[in-house]
RNA sequence: GGAAGCAUAGCUCAGCUGGGAUGAGCGCUCGCCUGACUAGCGGGAGGCCAAGGGUUCGAGCCCCUUUGCUUCCACCA
């Protein structure tokens, strides 16, 4: 070994090693036990950051703990690459707008971008020491993606769960297309409650609002049954200021009497609120916002206007007429869209859904079914279930996605799927196998994607090949984990239960394990915009090393937040540090050792017998934490063995046995070689999960030729029978170390000083153990002579 | 407005099903260059475990209340 660890070589070597001798590749559950992994294929809309690293290294230790567990690890990486969070990149980069360009041209835009994306998001993947089988690496826009993504949309469609309809939706008029209710954010903002009076034969009503410039849109007014103040205004007619047409008062308990006057009225479409009442009282639709943000022409006034233009010049006419009340401002809370920011509107127009509301019950119990980790995150689950106000709108008016698998019969508009040998298929270059049952063969192709998470909710099904020829369904469903962070419950976790209950009528994993975030500081998400993200990963790689950052991903309780900063790598590069220097002292005293067969661990000397319980004690209480996905409490258990026993006392105690076979005796020696090679090999491997490359450094440069696997990473952790007694033992002998060492410690002495003297109170039960380890406790302690004071416990 | 999480040493956090806070790392401080490591080793100081109440022989941990911080959801009249 070198006097000083070279990180940036030993990694980029070791990476070319694993992929070259296959050590991570999926076996197909010939020889051994599956465990699938359903990892995130992370959505291509800008660079990854440290948040992505801290929550996929979690994900990754879980494979290679269960991959040295004996099991055949089932991890396939993928890319979610269509969609509009991908055009939307598209657009950022190349400088263009998707409807400004041809579509095909556009496409090709997308598919050059997101090819220079993804190979910088797999040589990151890789650069990290992930240990996923790059054989199934997979892309949503694959045509194997798009035809299971279509696959299931027509199975859905088929079953009636997949349904058209026209209905006023959320639309993004930024975007120009329809979203689902997951892909709403909101955003605190500063408006002007405008009050203005409507004429009606009880006299005038006053009513505030946000949104005058939807009054021509106005279809009525909604006062509250028991509000006393409007106890003569129910059931009359109120005129419309400034459009000058009547529209019925009316009543609804959902009305809140505090807010603004307690009148409100009604305009399709202002606000969620508005959708209800119009569908609870059948109230006829105006249309006044069109799809591009602007007014439709017809409304006076405005007509042609974008929105936030239109209100301020009605506000404006309103004060000029002198029907304005009074201005108020204040802040409220508005739904935007995620990807965008743009506030959202409810437009009229024909849209796909996917029904969830009327399973909620099952998607409730599929929570039941499934072991979060850490618990609490079913909450998050339960409650957005719970309160899921719309169907899933699967139908966006975008370009660079997934086609839905339609046409329409020209003549009776009705919807002909495409077959199944069509797929993957697009409706606008090609036409159905069939004319439509009224005889018309003339169609109109569906111009719509499927939203995104339509297809990245069937990561299972993709990755099982679901409906192919070689269909592992059976072998893999449901994934034994999924691995993911917080802020995509509401979407991810919740879209792949529907699919996969709709599709298999079973929970699509086992387990789910939900990561944390990384926080520039509190509240501030790290985002390439703001950029505060402390650096690129890879930036952090090349100056730290992939196994120092993949150490502090491992630092923190499994699903708590935190916060980065570069500092934190210290403790990792000091680490590492020390391993290196522990490996180098253990394969220095390791020169000339002969292994000879496996280990009979009673004939070694009590010392060695402790560190090697020690080292089996420690693999069955961190492989107890993997189970439960508590990563970082693993690892600080590792991290006590390791630097307080292994370092600070095993070393200390064995090394003049070590170095000096002439007082010690050679058995003697070989004990601690023995013991040393054996309990620095199953550190390794406690290790291996979290810092693969320095590990696999050390295995390669010694182990290797001893050992029959190839790799540190094929090896599988061992577990002896434990022995409490000799662990009790190594507690009580550590405890008189430390006694001596504090004396020396007050007494100013070097600790290689020698005392005249050591009593030992030893118990009756430790007796033998002690004796045969005085000569050790000498060395280590500098004792000359050793009074041994046996009392009964 | 609803829900969840957090509140432990100056800082960042561990503390499993209730049983002595020898808690960890950093920082501070005092010593030691111990034939792997000064990016080290050995000591020390520093905590009425957010506040109040309850259950219990016993509470950092369980229950209730309060406060503060964070996150998620709802809230466009």
């Amino acid at each position: 070994m070198d006097k000083k660890y070279d990180f940036s070589k030993t990694e980029e070597n070791l990476t070319k090693f694993w992929e070259q001798e296959g050590i991570y590749h999926y076996r197909n559950g010939r020889d051994r036990k599956i465990f699938s992994i359903d990892t995130p294929p992370p959505t291509v809309s800008g660079k990854l950051h440290i948040g992505h690293v801290f929550s996929y290294t979690q994900a990754e230790i879980i494979a290679r703990f269960k991959r040295m567990q004996g099991y055949d690890v089932f991890y396939p990486f993928g890319f979610d690459d269509n969609g509009l969070p991908t055009e939307r990149l598209v657009e950022r980069d190349e400088k263009v707008r998707a409807n400004t360009l041809p579509r095909s041209e556009f496409r090709s835009k997308c598919m050059e971008t997101i090819g220079k994306y993804e190979e910088e998001f797999k040589n990151l993947w890789k650069r990290l020491g992930f240990s996923a089988d790059w054989n199934l690496e997979y892309r949503t826009i694959s045509d194997l993606s798009q035809k299971i993504s279509q696959k299931s949309f027509l199975e859905l469609a088929k079953s009636g769960k997949a349904y058209r309809k026209e209905s006023p939706v959320l639309w993004c008029t930024e975007c120009r297309t329809s979203i689902a209710q997951a892909e709403l954010e909101t955003r605190e903002c500063r408006t002007i409650f405008h009050y203005l009076n409507f004429r009606t034969e009880a006299g005038d009503l006053l009513i505030a609002t946000t949104r005058p410039e939807l009054l021509a849109g106005c279809v009525c007014i909604f006062v509250h049954p028991d509000d006393p103040r409007y106890k003569g205004f129910a059931g009359r007619k109120a005129v419309v200021p400034l459009y000058d047409f009547e529209i019925p008062i009316l009543t609804d308990d959902t009305v809140s009497m505090e807010k603004g006057t307690g009148a409100v009225m009604c305009a399709t479409f202002g606000d969620s609120t508005d959708l209800e009442w119009y569908q609870r009282h059948k109230l006829p639709c105006k249309k006044i916002i069109m799809p591009d943000g602007t007014i439709h022409e017809a409304v006076p006034f405005i007509g042609g206007m974008k929105v936030k233009a239109a209100r301020a010049h009605i506000a404006e006419l309103l004060r000029g007429r002198g029907l304005l009340v009074k201005q108020e401002e204040m802040n409220h809370m508005v739904a935007v869209h995620e990807r965008c920011g743009t506030e959202t509107e409810f437009i009229p127009s024909e849209q796909w859904y996917i029904d969830v509301l009327s399973e909620k019950e099952r998607f409730l119990k599929a929570a039941d079914e499934i072991r979060w980790h850490p618990e609490h995150f079913k909450n998050r689950y339960t409650s957005w279930v719970e309160n899921l106000k719309w169907d899933w709108c699967i139908s966006r008016q975008r370009y660079f996605g997934v086609p839905f698998p339609v046409w329409y019969c020209k003549e009776c508009h009705k919807p002909i799927f495409a077959e199944e040998k069509q797929l993957p298929v697009n409706p606008l270059e090609s036409r159905p196998l069939r004319s439509c049952d009224c005889g018309c063969s003339d169609f109109i192709p569906e111009t719509a994607v499927l939203d995104t998470w339509a297809t990245s909710s069937v990561t299972t099904l993709i990755n099982a090949g679901y409906g192919e020829e070689n269909d592992i369904t059976e072998q893999i469903f449901p994934m034994d984990m999924r691995c993911q962070a917080h802020d995509i419950i509401r979407t991810w976790t919740f879209y792949s239960v529907v699919k996969s209950i709709y599709h298999t009528g079973k929970t699509p994993w086992k387990d789910i394990m939900v990561s944390g975030f990384v926080f520039a500081k509190p509240g501030e998400k790290i985002s390439k915009s703001k950029n505060n993200g402390a650096g690129s990963p890879m930036a952090l790689i090349e100056t730290h090393s992939a196994d120092a950052v993949r150490y502090w991903a491992a630092g923190s309780k499994l699903g708590t937040d935190t916060f980065f900063s570069e500092e934190e790598l210290k403790i990792s590069k000091r680490f590492l540090n020390k391993l290196y220097n522990a490996a180098k002292f253990a394969l220095m005293q390791l020169g000339d050792f002969e292994k000879t067969s496996t280990l009979e661990e009673i004939q070694l000397l009590p010392v060695d017998r402790w560190i090697l319980q020690r080292v089996n004690e420690t693999t069955i209480r961190a492989a107890e934490l993997l189970n439960e996905y508590e990563i970082g409490q693993a690892r600080h258990e590792i991290d006590t063995l390791f630097w307080r026993d292994f370092c600070d006392y095993y070393i200390e105690i064995a090394k003049e046995r070590l170095y000096q076979p002439e007082k010690h005796g050679a058995a003697q020696r070989y004990s601690g070689q023995t013991c040393l090679y054996h309990s620095l090999l199953g550190i390794l491997k406690l290790y291996a999960v979290y810092t693969p490359y320095i590990t696999e450094y050390i295995y390669q440069d010694f182990y290797r030729k001893y050992e029959t696997e190839i790799s540190l990473h094929r090896t599988i952790w061992e577990i002896r029978k434990e022995d409490r007694l000799m662990l009790a033992f190594g507690e009580h002998l550590k405890g008189i170390i430390s006694e001596v060492r504090k004396e020396k410690t007050e007494k100013q002495m070097s600790m290689k000083d020698t005392i005249p003297e050591l009593v030992i109170s030893c118990p009756e039960k430790f007796r033998e153990w002690y004796r045969k380890s005085e000569m050790d406790i000498k060395a280590c302690t500098g004792a000359v002579k050793i009074l041994f004071q046996n009392f009964v416990m």
